[in-house]
DNA sequence: CAAGAGATCATCT
DNA sequence: GATGATCTCTTGA
């Protein structure tokens, strides 16, 4: 796992701001600007922080899906821009929220540079604050029901399409590092995809290795 | 436990 | 008019 390539500034400033807060670090633009896959990789082990009138909640992020680019057929970019990709073509560190199946609003974040269609599914989550408030959201007691899912994240996170667009730096959604180590994990095909031909099969789908909140092995 | 179906709507054809 | 980056419940072994 390499590091991201954040300038010597942007971290230090970052760092400095939050530690007056907390001893967490927010991620910076520069770490979604990087490539999708290296970015769908890190996020393993960083926590997702979710601020809301009703308390905040957070989590940390063990499973992801990376979708890259146009020529990517699972990728909805694949269909071109249009109003509902079109925040995926814009700039990186903004979250990308649709909603499907008539149920569910999936969590995305983009990445790479504007104009480059591409973005991370946050799949699952480990809860860790805010535990009370998705089991409310959730009507759910058991923990790992609460978030081990693309959907089921979002409920309990209670992000819907009002936060599409919404950028990663203000102060209603974000990622913090935590300085925990990088955690070993797993790389298989992505999920719920198999209309995408060859881009089925491309092992795109990342696992914290012996994390009991992913969506499925 | 595995498999199948239903729920329900934004988006694109 | 069809379908989907899902979830939950039901059925049957």
């Amino acid at each position: 796992m390499q590091k991201a390539p954040v300038s010597e500034q942007s971290l230090q400033a970052t760092f400095l701001q939050s530690a007056l807060v907390n001893s967490a670090l927010k991620l910076p633009r520069a770490f979604y600007e990087q490539k999708t896959i290296s970015v769908a990789k890190q996020l393993l082990g960083k926590y997702l922080i979710r601020k809301h009138p009703q308390g905040d909640t957070v989590g940390r992020i063990v499973e992801t899906e990376a979708y890259i680019g146009p020529q990517d057929l699972a990728c909805h970019a694949a269909k071109g821009r249009t109003a509902r990709t079109e925040v995926m073509f814009g700039a990186a560190g903004h979250a990308y929220v649709y909603f499907i199946y008539g149920f569910y609003n999936m969590l995305n974040l983009v990445t790479e540079k504007k104009d480059y269609p591409a973005a991370v599914l946050i799949r699952a989550l480990e809860p860790v604050d805010g535990v009370e408030l998705m089991k409310s959201r959730r009507g759910l007691d058991k923990l790992r029901a609460l978030a081990s899912g693309p959907g089921k994240l979002c409920q309990a996170f209670a992000i819907d399409r009002s936060l599409n667009g919404a950028d990663l730096f203000g102060d209603i959604l974000y990622v913090e590092d935590r300085g925990e180590p990088a955690p070993k994990f797993n790389a298989t095909p992505r999920i719920g995809v198999d209309y995408a031909g060859k881009w089925k099969d491309k092992p795109y789908r990342f696992l914290v290795r012996n994390s009991e909140y992913v969506s499925k092995i």
